[in-house]
DNA sequence: AAACCCTCCAACCGCGTCGTA
DNA sequence: TTACGACGCGGTTGGAGGGTT
């Protein structure tokens, strides 16, 4: 119902517009308006449909029109409000000034979505990819498992040393996904409400003992991690039952108190403070371990996104749903490699 | 030089929505 | 309320152009 039959009629061109047509569309236009679509080509002089006439003017004859590579702002915005708006391309548009959301639309798709994939991302949800980490779980485990053989019978030095250069490229790989854990394009105008500062994923990063010395880095490399930064992130991950079952393995060196909620032959849970935050019940029952490493205290600006209103500086105390990333990073780590200390 | 592959983007297609009679 | 014409939007396509083998 309603379909525009202009496309279906006979003998109406198709396909590029040749410079004459565009010349014959443009003074029409700029003479006497668009008016009726439907009627423009007649009245132009042109063998096209309304349709045709209307996608080639919106889309590439308009004056406004802005020309060339996006900047990095635009890019940013697009970015940000994807996030927000999926993929509304024309309401994105419209907070893009000179770009056609057929423009921005394609960007998107050859550029800005590769983008996220390569980094790890859900282009839909901007959210971290978990089933990469996991898929990696059991190689590190293994990895482990091996460091531990090794270490039985530490006669092959050659073996051992390479076996220990990939246990840190492992360690390197978590640093990663949790650095984009944290790093999630946020789902809400804030963009530092649940956010944790630069700080402190540079205090994540030196953290983790360098493959090589000097291994540190600065805080304009993490921002070119990313153009968004420090999100909100999942408690997901803690749920997953391969976490769920290593954090159950008695040989975990890491101390832990077990929660009152082992009924049922869960794993003894370790837990955030997550329950303070979320009103998500399945995070309510996460006990905090202890000794437990002290976040920082955040009282500084988080990074925002330039330009955006609502992404006000934001300070909090304590420990947000953001901060288990790195909790639980120095606690797998330590699980697993006893010579990781926090 | 030719064949092949890949990327990019203008243009098309089909559907949903709006306005009007 | 319904039917219809017109427009706008988002997904997809196909060809041009550049790079690689």
């Amino acid at each position: 119902m309603g379909r525009s039959p202009c496309c279906d009629e006979n003998g109406l061109k198709k396909g590029p517009w040749t410079p004459e047509e565009d010349q014959k569309l443009v003074e029409y236009i700029q003479k006497h308006g668009h008016g009726s679509w439907r009627a423009l080509p007649k009245l132009a002089g042109l063998n096209r449909c309304g349709k045709s006439c209307r996608l080639r003017w919106t889309n590439y004859l308009k004056p406004d029109i802005k020309r060339g590579k996006f900047s990095q702002d635009e890019e940013q915005t697009i970015l940000h409000l994807h996030s927000i708006l999926g993929n509304k391309w024309s309401a994105i548009a419209t907070h893009l000034p000179g770009r056609t959301d057929n423009e921005i639309k394609n960007f998107w798709n050859t550029h800005l979505k590769k983008k996220l994939i390569q980094m790890g991302f859900d282009p839909m949800t901007h959210q971290p990819r978990t089933d990469h980490f996991f898929a990696s779980l059991p190689h590190l485990m293994a990895l482990a498992n091996l460091r531990d053989l090794m270490e039985q019978h530490p006669f092959d030095e050659h073996a051992m040393r390479l076996q220990e250069e990939a246990v840190h490229l492992a360690k390197l790989q978590y640093v990663q996904y949790f650095l984009q854990s944290a790093a999630s394009i946020p789902s809400t105008n804030s963009y530092c409400q649940n956010g944790i500062t630069d700080m402190e994923v540079l205090n994540l990063l030196n953290s983790i003992p360098p493959i090589k010395e000097n291994l540190v880095l600065n805080s304009s490399e993490l921002e070119n991690q990313d153009p968004y930064h420090f999100g909100n992130a999942t408690s997901q991950l803690l749920h997953h039952p391969s976490v769920l079952s290593q954090l159950s393995d008695p040989q975990v060196p890491f101390s832990y108190q077990p929660s009152l909620n082992t009924e049922m032959g869960q794993a003894p849970f370790l837990t955030t403070m997550l329950s303070q935050e979320d009103n998500n019940p399945s995070d309510s029952s996460w006990v905090l371990p202890s000794p437990t490493p002290v976040p920082p205290t955040v009282t500084e600006t988080s990074i925002t996104n330039p330009g955006d209103a609502s992404s006000t500086t934001s300070s909090y105390s304590g420990r947000t749903s953001s901060y288990w990333p790195e909790l639980f990073l120095k606690i797998l780590l330590c699980m697993r490699f006893p010579s990781y200390t926090v």
